[in-house]
DNA sequence: CCCTTATGAGACATTTGCGTCTCAAAGAGC
DNA sequence: GCTCTTTGAGACGCAAATGTCTCATAAGGG
């Protein structure tokens, strides 16, 4: 009887990753719950907001665990971490456009850990000569989640497979990234 | 004393881009005119977005024009047109996060003119031996648009410099796209 | 089998933004 | 100076979404 709170969690997350806008309404008929019931486990739109936050944040910090960002070639471990990043690619596009609503408030120290382990491959590759140092490391960053999420609305319009979007994404970041040998 | 509509459409630009959610309200007092005045020109919020997105269409075109994407390599095309779209890309930013909530609705054409374009552009660089073939035109020209919307809030959010953001696209993109000659 | 607890349905007030309208004031053109 | 047009300020009703509440009911545990 009692709901699970990560199914609903999931379920928004799926919703709201389609379309931005969506109610409680329609979070709760997506979840296969009452609004009351939303209501009585998220406080209010905010809080569910922030529950999806910390959700992303736990599945990247786990990706990112899985990846081994440490082991191997930095290119190798950057195609490892967006192949574990690919099931949440939705939610982070929804998160990563939402928070650029919050521009005035701090950001979630969370994220600051999320992005010194990304920016610490990037510049553990750019250390050990695998990347060029004309791209920052935050940039790199920022062009990660970026294209995770060009990634996830491009599979969702069917521009892309969704077999091929993660080697898409690691292919044009590693390319990208990587130093030239030849002019 | 009448209003000037472009200059209208502009400061809205400029404010949508930082917050998407802004009011009728905001959008009136950020372009320093009543809100009636902004009803006045725009019937409602619709019509106030659409004229965005007319604008950001125009701005596309032209940067398209100046950029020449049939002149030189396909390489230095791309580096020119991401130059040329820089001023525009907060614009950009908005219209490309806003477009994934139209997702039922059939796209403007306009849009579909664009990507044509740039598809092309990608598709010589194919045939001319400078990209990849792996990478598809259709997941290049969705990258583009996520970078230059990454770009656009790296630079609001001071991550990265505004004078380097249009070359880290430029590279980036290149980078990822290019031929490897050696492996 | 009873009792506790969670749920669903729906009513309700509140909030918020939208769109329309009116009216007075300011400006532009003649 | 007069008139026509546009603007600003604000009031007003409307619609949508939110958040709260009640009550009946179903589920589950002891």
């Amino acid at each position: 009887m009692s709901v699970d709170r990560d199914q609903v969690l999931r379920s928004a997350a799926a919703l709201l990753t389609r379309k931005s806008t969506s109610t409680m309404d329609e979070v709760a008929r997506a979840a296969g719950i009452s609004r009351a019931t939303l209501h009585r486990h998220f406080a209010g739109r905010d809080a569910l907001v922030r529950a999806l936050e910390e959700l992303g944040l736990q599945e990247c910090e786990a990706a990112l665990d899985r990846a081994g960002l440490g082991e191997g070639s930095a290119q190798d471990a950057l195609r490892r971490l967006v192949k574990q990043l690919e099931p949440a690619a939705g939610l982070l596009a929804f998160l990563y456009t939402e928070n650029q609503l919050f521009e005035g408030e701090a950001q979630n120290e969370g994220w600051s850990r999320i992005d010194a382990r990304l920016a610490a491959l990037f510049r553990r590759g750019q250390e050990s000569g695998e990347f060029r140092f004309d791209l920052t490391p935050a940039w790199l960053t920022e062009a990660l989640y970026g294209l995770i999420g060009s990634g996830a609305w491009a599979v969702q319009d069917g521009r892309v497979a969704a077999k091929d979007v993660s080697y898409m994404i690691s292919e044009l970041l590693i390319g990208g990234a990587r130093r030239r040998v030849e002019s």
